[in-house]
DNA sequence: GATGAATGAGCCTTCATTCAT
DNA sequence: TATGAATGAAGGCTCATTCAT
């Protein structure tokens, strides 16, 4: 195995580790075992236990928008570039459930680590920004009415992440692409008559 | 002090730590000293630190439940109702978050402990079930158009979620009432022309 | 409850804890439930754990020994007293186990208390000299063989303490009064034709 | 220093110490300090402390009772064999008292572990049968006359153990191996004219 | 005298990290 | 580079003892 592979190999460990099971429940052995290599190789590649949490968020969230920033990019109105980033989030339902604790791993986890806190929600701010942005441009060629677009980028944006929580928790049942775009309708559309 | 009180010192110091900095971060010490007792007292009232955690989530998880209802009580339409809980949000904000991030300290912690995983579960949905049927008495009393309730929860608490989450970050700036019942107007009336 | 009373009923509860779940496994909690205290009386009564086990050892043993000379005294012949010796240990067994985990649990515990260390020993060997004794006059007045008193005092209350030992573990059954005269007649007799 | 005598190293640590200060006494610390080694390498070798207990208990016995085995295996008749038993007794009488006192640890200690209890007690009575079948061996020769192996082999065995611990006590000297063939010596001929 | 809530010293155990091979 | 045995700091928890009531 080059070492490239075992780097990725134990991002890849760690990532489904720390997700599952929480930082501290994680041992750095059972990373080690995961990715085939032996516990001192992962100080090898990461410095510590925590810069390795680090590197495993950093790059989950990395994949993760590039990845939905690619579902969105073919649609040609804001709407449906809506719906294709909802579509995305229930169709990607496990790995976002992944994404998403991982992310509370690391807020519970990090208080000191002040720049990699920041680049955090420098990254954070990247993908809701560009919901803002598509949002905007829905607003600017008349598609979507005047409104305040970060309002409505956490109305998106919240109502997904709703949608993962409470179907997490078994409150709601797992949705499809359909019902997600519904949803999405529907935030459109508006509750009055 | 009464024992009573101790048990109440213990359960706020507790709170403050486990959502200020974790779950694990958090010694079962700094807690006593927070709260004013010795190590030993706390195991008094507590049977380990974890039963201590899970008491906190149920404890705030109700308290505030209680509390949000309280503010919706008073009014009369369902988009009142809605505002009111917007804007208990928003000035809560600081409790919020301490709700939000012990939240998460337990769903990091608790695999095994299934009853109170379910318990919680279960707490979650009241409150979830709790807006549904407040906007479903919109769709109703005919104040709210024809529309699935269910989802149309979901983008209320969600918004307010996605509030929450991106003003910790520090992407969206903290809102005032005002601002809040704003983002449920918007809500309200969609983002269609 | 009178003071005696109470101090009568903490001994005893723990005599029957230390020799049931030996000095560290017994809590002092648990002797005063068991004598029907608070847990702070017993400190009225005794200055510390440590010493009541010293008290506990020093009352069963000597109401043992006082006990098993009552035993042994109504029989003229060396041979009947050592008889009755062994008949009281094989019908006393529960109450000897007991007395002998005792023994053992202050065996274990006490390294400094050096007095009293030489006390038991010296209550250990009053016993023993008793039984030199016994058989003294067995050889002093031509019932015995000349020999040495002092070994064969070894071979009779070693004799009994096997069999206690090895009825304990299960190696061999628990025996009967007959049984052991039999015994006593076999150190007696000797091996030889 | 290899990872077996590492190992050997704890044992013969925990040996000393358990049966010099008693199962609660002894710290894993002191062990692992006496042994040339950290503390957390003790668990490296051993589940847990009583695991070592348990693990010290069975290596100190197997290796005790190959030990007499062995001095006794040398004698033809079955009265030099006892009495080679009884004074590779007294000559190993510093060894013995370890080995007798660890006895005691683990009888005070194990309650629960009924897989562990049984083993000592299998093993407690394979030496007892042995001495047991060593005297049935010399009736059916007839060396001793037609008597009860069992009782004598009590005697035998407790007159030793009776030895021990009066010597342990103080109550009576030291023997050396002369004196020891005495006492068996006493038991063959026994205590009548 | 009696109580039992409170204390806090002390110890077992875990596990991130190191380093000799 | 890779290994994994060894380390030892750190923390949860117990329980003998105290003392205000």
């Amino acid at each position: 195995m080059k070492s490239v592979d075992k780097r990725q190999a134990i991002l890849e460990a760690a990532a489904k580790r720390f997700s599952r099971d929480g930082f501290h429940e994680t041992k750095v052995g059972e990373i080690a075992e995961d990715a085939g290599i032996a516990k001192g190789t992962v100080y090898l590649h990461f410095k510590d236990k925590e810069s390795l949490l680090a590197e495993v968020v950093r790059y989950q969230m990395s994949s993760y928008h590039k990845h939905i920033k690619e579902q969105m990019a073919p649609y040609e109105s804001a709407a449906d570039k809506l719906r294709a980033f909802a579509s995305h989030k229930v169709t990607e339902f496990p790995r976002m459930v992944k994404f998403y604790k991982l992310n509370f791993a690391h807020m519970l986890k990090f208080k000191a680590n002040e720049s990699f806190e920041q680049e955090m929600k420098a990254e954070h701010g990247v993908l809701f920004n560009f919901l803002v942005d598509v949002i905007q441009q829905g607003i600017d060629r008349g598609e979507f009415r005047e409104m305040n677009a970060t309002d409505a980028a956490l109305i998106i944006t919240g109502t997904m992440q709703a949608y993962m929580h409470t179907a997490m928790s078994g409150v709601v049942e797992e949705k499809n692409s359909e019902d997600a775009e519904a949803l999405i309708n529907l935030a459109i559309r508006g509750f009055a008559r």
